[in-house]
RNA sequence: GCGCGUGUAGCUCAGUUGGUUAGAGUGCUUGCUCGACACGCAAGAGGUCUCAGGUUCGAAUCCCGACACGCGCACCA
């Protein structure tokens, strides 16, 4: 086998090789492992851009235990996927295009237009993102490779929302929502970011005869008030309750104020009453509908609308004004009548978007919501209670479906936010995301309704526009029309009738009949182009529907085109188009409207006249559209963690009953982002358990943000964001996934600096040179430990570590525990292995040995840094090409042990290393240099075995030329002593010593001990001690006392001779 | 306001159920090319474990309080 050890290990001439040798081996596809399944579904990158090093974190942290689990003969499966993250990406994008100089994206281009612009943005980022996980050595299956947005997951989307709809728990309620005037869109009261701001208290009256005074910071929207609601035990008010005060603050009416009762009120706030805006607050809302419910009822005026301008309803002197203005005006009022009777600063928190950015306006507004707290039919369960279930004792009460959160304090915050959690508002006004699976058809009059997973059958799937005059129909007819009808997923056809100046019947009739028009498709006619219609009906021609917009059937202008019609034959013309109506606008300045009603009496259908289809102004007129009597799904779309709590089954092909979904579901791992415990985990377990019957994940391990050196966040504004991909390339994919886990603990913010990721990368280089000194150091590289072999002090010691390392290591990462897994064999290998065993070896060349221990090592290290670690064992142990170490079979204790085969491990190393240690210190401390021949003599007194079978390791690491062991100890002159355990050692050092450094040395030792000593006297003479302490710990310290007492009396006899 | 977390060497962090003289990495000092590694080796300096109290024979560790920082939640009109 070829040997390619550079001296230092270079990730980028590797990894990517190394990656797609993993991926063409297969086994990143469980379906080509065997064992007990293991999944873990990827939590969804946004496809808003690229990956950050949060991505990369997450990315190492399943990527541990992926790897782990596949060492460990699991049939594993990391399946990787993107989220199409609606409002996020909408923002985005709309962002991006604004920047282009597009002023309103959504206006200018339309919703098909718009949606191809995200769609395109988002297919780039979703490639950058998966190039990128590929860059950080995530062994994910992208055979499985998913997205939030396609067809699979939109299925399963639909099919839940179905069946949420039909267990009434979707529902379309007309309440206080939470509204983006920026986005035009609602959103969750979890995504409100709520900031501090400075703000005017207003204390005032209604009226000067009002009598009750209230405070606000809000005056504009008091313009809506319905009510004054005060605490019951309020005894300054009891005299008011139940009366109604007619007062006018320029309203568009006066408004009647009602005094009502409400416990949630503070007596002590302010003035102890409260007005009330059920339009415009959430808790006013709340008791607007307590009223309703206790048959009391108050009103509700909508003062702000969408564009957060003020309404009609606020009056004439407000109406159209922005919130802003129109509080400066109405304090303005306030203050003219003299109604104000304070004004105080204050701070207060307010909503924001966190998406928009802007201030959160309460508008009552109808939307589709998840109920929460209702039961579950056949249940008699709630969602709420689903969700506390399965992580406080199990779903259904099953120990065995408990999920489980690390770090155990997340449980407790996981609780408290369903405790507070109100029905979950799931549309939204943005177009990026799933519609919701509802259409809505106007029929006679009536408005039909349908939810289902898929868009009802349409009578019609084809429209072609006609116009008249030779005009462009996308540009002179209503040109909003071709967007809309192209937006319901029709074919639209609309072709320009030639010559404008003086139509020709012949000519526009061939143009007709190359027009693809049958028996499905609508005509949508307007003055000469729905007469051309008529005419060729006329003439055997079929077709499905004709909306006859302004038809004229008779032109003194142009004679000739009527002519070559000739006699109109109505009952033919019925008898060829299925469905005919008549439109007629009031405003169309060429057809009078004697012309249209002909045409309705002769058809027999009813006229229907419409406002503004002038085809100039480009207005929408609804009826065209609800002539086509087509669905329309409804406009809006959902929020898009509905399709993320549905990730890990969705993934799987659900509603499919796949293999897959058999096989790995619930799913054993998850990890997310802390900041979306609420968001992403909360939903997960509401929508797998109310779904599935079952839990989402076992083991939920939400994971801490990642900060600069000062514990600030990434952020591109702050100026601190570092590339992952920059980090690859500089130090390698192994460093950064070592620097993303080394310090973490759950759930806590973790710190990455680039020292850090430098010294991550050192110690890959470590690991390499490590194997490279055993490359060249051993003839046989696949040399085994043989049946029967002498194992040497040092041996036993390295594979006594080994066996508990291994240990260690592995109940760490079973625990999660992957920053203690990775710093224990950090320790273990650079520490023990290479600063001691190798160093060993190099004198008793047990090559087995060394071989064996590193192997583990290096098993042990792969799910953690796996590049660097397949390149070691691709150089030095593969047994052929397919032999991967990603496949290797990870060593626990028990293997371990038995292929040792050796019950008396013990380690007797700490006192050969203490020795070194001590001697390299005298060598330090008079500098002697390296090649100066040191001697020293040992006082062995209680004939310490190991000291003569490790003369030769002693004399080597300490570069010592002789030892001389005596039993009794001799005064050594000329030389620096100290005391080793039992040991007394003497380094002999004739011409560097000085008698004053030496007493310096020892003095400084005796003190530190003798102040020990004390310590453990005052302990051990301590009657409590004796009989309280447990008597292994008092026996501890008595030895420790004793071996103490015999280094002071050694240390001071040492002192005594130097003087 | 309520809740949670954190506070240990200059910096970043470990520290198991309380039990010797509190550890690692990094930085610092000194010396080094000894069979791989200067992205390295060796030796060393560096700590009132935030502060105050308590429990205990014994506290970095458990309890109570204070302070500082960070985070989450919240309807103070």
């Amino acid at each position: 086998m070829s040997k390619d050890f550079s001296k230092t290990y270079n990730p980028q001439e590797v990894e990517d090789d190394i990656y797609k040798k993993w991926e063409e081996s297969g086994y990143f596809n469980p379906d080509n492992l065997d064992g007990e399944p293991y999944s873990i579904m990827m939590p969804p990158p946004n496809v808003t851009g690229v990956l950050h090093l949060g991505h990369a974190m997450e990315n190492s942290i399943m990527d541990i235990m992926i790897r782990y689990q596949r060492m460990n003969g699991k049939k594993a499966l990391l399946l990787p996927g993107t989220d199409h993250a609606a409002v996020a990406t909408q923002a985005k994008v709309e962002k991006i295009l604004i920047e282009k100089g597009i002023k309103n994206p959504r206006e200018e281009l339309g919703r098909k237009k718009l949606l191809n612009e995200i769609r395109e943005y988002a297919e780039n980022s979703k490639s950058t993102i998966i190039s990128q996980i590929r860059k950080m050595g995530t062994s994910c299956d992208w055979s499985r490779l998913a997205y939030t947005f396609d067809e699979t997951r939109s299925q399963a989307v639909n099919t839940v929302f179905v069946k949420m709809h039909e267990d009434g728990l979707i529902y379309r309620g007309h309440r206080v929502i939470n509204w983006s005037v920026k986005g035009q869109s609602t959103c969750s009261d979890d995504e409100l970011e709520h900031i501090e701001r400075p703000a005017k208290l207003y204390t005032f009256k209604y009226s000067k005869d009002f009598p009750i005074t209230i405070a606000t910071t809000r005056p504009e929207t008091k313009l809506g008030d319905t009510a004054v609601a005060v605490n019951p035990d309020d005894k300054r008010y009891q005299e008011f309750i139940g009366k109604i005060y007619t007062v006018d603050v320029g309203a568009k009416n006066p408004l009647e104020i009602k005094i009502i009762t409400d416990s949630e009120v503070e007596k002590d706030f302010g003035t102890g009453a409260l007005g009330v805006t059920p339009a415009h607050s959430p808790i006013d809302f709340a008791m607007y509908e307590k009223q309703k419910a206790k048959n009391d009822p108050i009103g509700l005026i909508q003062v702000i609308d969408k564009d957060g301008k003020m309404t009609a309803e606020a009056g004439v002197n407000y109406q159209g004004l922005s919130v802003d203005k129109a509080r400066e005006k109405f304090v303005n009022y306030l203050k003219e009548n003299d109604l104000l009777e304070k004004e105080e600063e204050i701070t207060q928190n307010v909503g924001t978007s966190d998406r928009f950015g802007d201030v959160i306006e309460s508008i009552p507004m109808t939307q589709w919501f998840i109920d929460v707290n209702k039961k579950i039919p056949g249940k008699n369960k709630s969602l709420k209670e689903l969700m506390q279930e399965a992580v406080r004792t199990g779903h259904n009460n099953n120990p065995k479906q408990k999920i489980n959160i690390t770090p155990k304090r997340f449980e407790e915050t996981y609780f408290s936010w369903i405790d507070n959690l109100r029905d979950w508002c799931i549309s939204r006004q943005i177009w990026w995301g799933h519609q919701i699976p509802v259409w809505y058809r106007e029929n006679n009059g009536e408005k039909e309704i349908f939810v289902g997973e898929n868009k009802p059958k349409e009578k019609y799937n084809k429209v072609v526009l006609l116009h008249a005059w030779g005009s462009d129909p996308t540009e002179a007819f209503f040109p909003w029309l071709k967007k809309e009808l192209e937006d319901l997923n029709l074919h639209v056809e609309a072709p320009k009738l030639p010559n404008a100046e003086n139509p020709n019947y012949a000519e526009w009739l061939s143009e007709f009949k190359k027009l693809n028009i049958d028996e499905d498709t609508i005509v949508i006619g307007r003055s000469l182009g729905a007469t051309l219609a008529l005419a060729t009906a006329q003439e055997g021609h079929k077709f499905g529907k004709l909306i006859a917009v302004c038809t004229p059937l008779e032109n003194e202008a142009i004679p000739d085109f009527f002519n070559d019609i000739g006699e109109w034959k109505f009952d033919k013309i019925k008898n060829n188009i299925s469905e005919i109506e008549v439109l007629h606008s009031t405003d169309d300045p060429y057809i009078p409207n004697e012309m249209s009603e002909k045409l309705s009496e002769k058809l027999n259908v009813p006229l229907t006249i419409v406002k503004k289809a002038n085809h100039f102004t480009g207005d929408k007129h609804q009826e065209i559209l609800d002539s086509c009597k087509l669905w329309q799904q409804d406009p809006d779309t959902l929020d898009t963690w509905f399709s993320s709590g549905l990730w890990t089954f969705s993934t799987l092909g659900w509603p499919e009953k796949t293999k897959d979904f058999k096989d790995f579901h619930p799913t054993n791992f998850m990890t997310m982002g802390r900041d979306i415990i609420f968001f992403w985990m909360a939903r997960m377990i509401l929508m797998t358990t109310y779904t599935l019957d079952e839990i989402p994940f076992k083991d939920v391990y939400p994971h801490g943000m990642l900060t600069d050196k000062e514990g600030n966040k990434f952020s591109k504004s702050l100026g601190n964001a570092m590339d992952p991909i920059d980090i690859v390339e500089e130090y390698g994919a192994d460093a950064l996934r070592l620097s993303c886990i080394t310090g973490i603990s759950p759930g806590n913010d973790l710190k990455i600096y680039p020292k850090k990721i430098e010294s991550s990368r050192n110690f890959t280089t470590k690991l390499w040179n490590i194997g490279r000194y055993i490359n060249s150091a051993c003839p046989d590289l696949q040399n085994n430990i043989p049946k029967k072999y002498n194992l040497t002090t040092t041996d036993k010691w390295i594979l006594t570590k080994l066996i508990e390392i291994t240990k260690e290591a592995t109940a760490d990462i079973e625990k999660y525990d992957f920053s203690q897994a990775s710093e224990k064999l950090r320790n273990f290998t650079r520490n023990d292995f290479a600063d001691w065993y190798v160093e060993v070896h190099k004198i008793e060349k047990n090559d087995a040995i060394l071989i064996y221990v590193y192997k583990q090592i290096v098993k042990m290290w792969h799910p953690f840094i796996p590049f660097v670690t397949e390149k070691i064992w691709q150089e030095m142990f593969a047994t052929d090409k397919n032999n991967l170490l990603m496949v290797e079979k990870w060593t626990d204790n028990k293997t371990l042990k038995s292929e040792l085969d050796n019950p008396e491990l013990e380690n007797n190393f700490a006192l050969i290393q203490e020795l070194i240690v001590k001697i390299r210190n005298i060598r330090s401390t008079y500098n002697v240099a390296i090649n100066e021949n040191v001697t020293i003599t040992l006082v062995n007194s209680d004939e310490n075995e190991e000291i003569k079978e490790n003369k030769e390791i002693i004399k080597k690491l300490g570069n010592i030329s002789e030892i001389k062991i005596i039993e009794k100890d001799e005064i050594q002159k000329q030389s620096a002593s100290d005391v080793v355990g039992d040991l007394k050692l003497y380094v002999h050092l004739e011409n560097v010593i000085d008698i004053k450094k030496e007493k310096n040395r020892i003095e400084q030792d005796l003190r530190k001990t003798i102040g020990y000593q004390k310590g453990l006297e005052k302990r051990l003479s301590s009657e409590q001690f004796v009989s309280k302490a447990p008597e292994n710990v008092v026996n501890q310290e008595r030895d420790n006392f004793k071996k103490t007492q015999e280094k002071i009396i050694k240390l001071e006899e040492h002192l005594k001779n130097l003087s």
